[in-house]
DNA sequence: GAACTGTTTGAGACTGAGTCTCAATGTACG
DNA sequence: CGTACATTGAGACTCAGTCTCAAACAGTTC
């Protein structure tokens, strides 16, 4: 909820009208951990059916640019994306067969990356660092795995 | 050339025929460092204007099997092919601006893979990792970037 | 609250990357 | 040669995402 009043308030600063629209779109993207564009259509219109496709991408490109939402592209399916906004940063480690996604954290991992930079002489804007595996479960149970994305997960009701 | 040779006979020993189309999409992959699917297209048909697109296609998806070519989603463009092929692990670093790619080594951010995914229990496969910057020159001449791929350099000719 | 103005929207056409279909061609092998 | 299967070229198709544009909306000025 405070991430919710947090980023309606970046919306407005933005010096963008905060529609309906784009409040529901917010609204259904926090109340889940990772999702597809065509995921979050879905659950937008489920809510109300009269949003139109084009306008969830956009709301969603706003929130992306607003710096509240990322992009993964786990290789695996249809990029995902994260409302990362208010969460510490973290790296992620998938399961190649079930789709099981773990987010971790790696402070050693992060000061490398600073000092391969440097030794370029850039100047790092961002990075993207994935990991991926079979889960301890999927070890056993062999299958060739599905390209299709992991069923979605309601996390939280966001009002 | 020695590549050449070596990844035409795995092609043969997967049991598969050693096509003049696939001899001629091998060739061209591997006159170049990182490319789009597309640009192989046109630089396949540009020395044989009869060879259809979903031929390079599967041709590139066969090389990928073998373990030849990798896919790289570098977040700005299309997604790059690499032929990975006897060559070291390494990882790479984009320049945003300009689409520059450096590619470079760190084992120690290896070994914190395998520990990472030690700590879950899982079995590790692969992973991307790639860092995302501004290289010196674009750091002076700041700009809007595009999201357009960089222009193909031919960087070897293979017979 | 009517008129004016720029913003946002819904619907659906469009795009680009990649895949699929299928008839025609090529290759292997008895 | 003839049969059997692999591969191909051409183009239709798919899917995710973008664009267009007229209609609806939200402020703002009177
Ligand atoms: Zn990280
Ligand atoms: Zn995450
Ligand atoms: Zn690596
Ligand atoms: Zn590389």
């Amino acid at each position: 909820m405070k991430r919710y009043i947090f980023v309606r308030q970046l919306i407005r600063d933005r010096g963008v009208r905060l529609t309906a629209q784009r409040e529901l779109v917010l609204r259904r993207a926090l109340a889940h951990l990772h999702f597809t564009a065509e995921q979050l259509v879905e659950d937008v219109r489920r809510v109300d059916p009269s949003v139109a496709r084009a306008s969830v991408y956009r709301a969603l490109a706003l929130l992306h640019e607003l710096g509240v939402v990322e992009k993964h592209d786990f290789h695996y399916g249809a990029p995902n994306y994260e409302v990362t906004e208010g969460k510490a940063h973290h790296d992620h480690l998938m399961c190649t067969q079930c789709g099981e996604i773990i987010e971790f954290q790696e402070p050693r991992v992060e000061r490398l990356q600073a000092e391969i930079v440097k030794r370029y002489g850039y100047q790092l804007l961002s990075h993207t660092h994935k990991l991926y595996g079979l889960c301890p479960a999927c070890q056993r149970t062999q299958k060739p795995h599905s390209a299709k994305p992991p069923a979605l997960h309601v996390t939280e009701m966001v009002s």
